[in-house]
DNA sequence: ATTATTGCAAATCCTTTGCACCGGC
DNA sequence: GCCGGTGCAAAGGATTTGCAATAAT
């Protein structure tokens, strides 16, 4: 997103446009496959911005979740993490490192059908996959290629 | 699940069966629908064993995770919840109460096909659909019904 | 000038850990 | 009796909050 069009958003909502939201959101930019911690933006802003304060890195990533700039990883990894692509895809968990692997894929029904079983419950705004298995980084780790030796 | 089965598998773990293992689990079962956090957990098995303490429940949830009992739901609301169905279903998150509802629904697709931009990254286990949205409850809260007069 | 934002430190929330005692097997 | 389990209190990690100083408009 061009930043003019992140300042009007700002605008539109009484929020200053400050150096520090400005290295928050290009640190942001720069993660885009990482799905991104609060404390490991900190890390990447403290390289051009050394000044910031952490607390300052949560209360700017909460401000862009909430004006629809970001917005919160379902991971369940015991920290938040941001998922910076706002457009339609979906994520492979690996149950061993906990790494997050974003997933291109066409799921036309999640689209268009409502379950039988959430009718009358709610409204649905988006639906997305959730994969769980082992990234391939992990299962090399973990077992030695069919024919290799032990020894 | 019966009893007699968690025995079975807790003993061939050499996991020993204690009171307050099956109190926990109990609570557990109570809970079915509720996805619920280790903290509700403690106040439930409080009621009827009031010795208990919260590292206890924390423990021993952590060990019906290991044996396969129960599972972490994927919600990302800051604290641990638990899946008590191990079974294939899904989940409708509300954003506005962090509240989860379970959702039935067959998809097919997601059994038998690896999406290409995950072909060589690793091995899938499993997927699921996490619906994001506004449950009923909370639509009723946020917004008057269309003809509802303000005042 | 006004008002939001920052940075710091303290506080809070959730979860884990160390350890002495207890209890299943 | 052995070894794992429990309960307590303390530690740890992530996030939030209160507040005075600062900077954007």
């Amino acid at each position: 997103m061009k930043m003019s069009v992140l300042e009007e958003k700002l605008r539109q909502k009484n929020l200053k446009i400050t150096p520090q939201r400005l290295e928050i959101l290009r640190a942001v930019q720069n993660h885009q496959c990482d799905h991104p911690s609060a404390e490991l933006i900190y890390q990447a802003v403290k390289k051009r911005y050394p000044a910031v304060s952490l607390a300052t890195v949560y209360k700017t990533l909460e401000t862009l979740v909430q004006i629809g700039e970001i917005r919160v990883a379902i991971v369940s990894d015991g920290k938040t993490r941001y998922d910076t692509r706002m457009d339609r895809h979906h994520h492979f968990l690996c149950s061993a490192c906990g790494g997050v692997q974003d997933v291109e894929m066409r799921m036309d029904c999640l689209e268009t059908c409502t379950p039988e079983s959430l009718i009358g419950k709610g409204t649905i705004h988006r639906g997305e996959v959730i994969f769980h298995g082992i990234c391939s980084g992990c299962e090399a780790k973990q077992a030695p290629a069919p024919n290799t030796p032990l020894l």
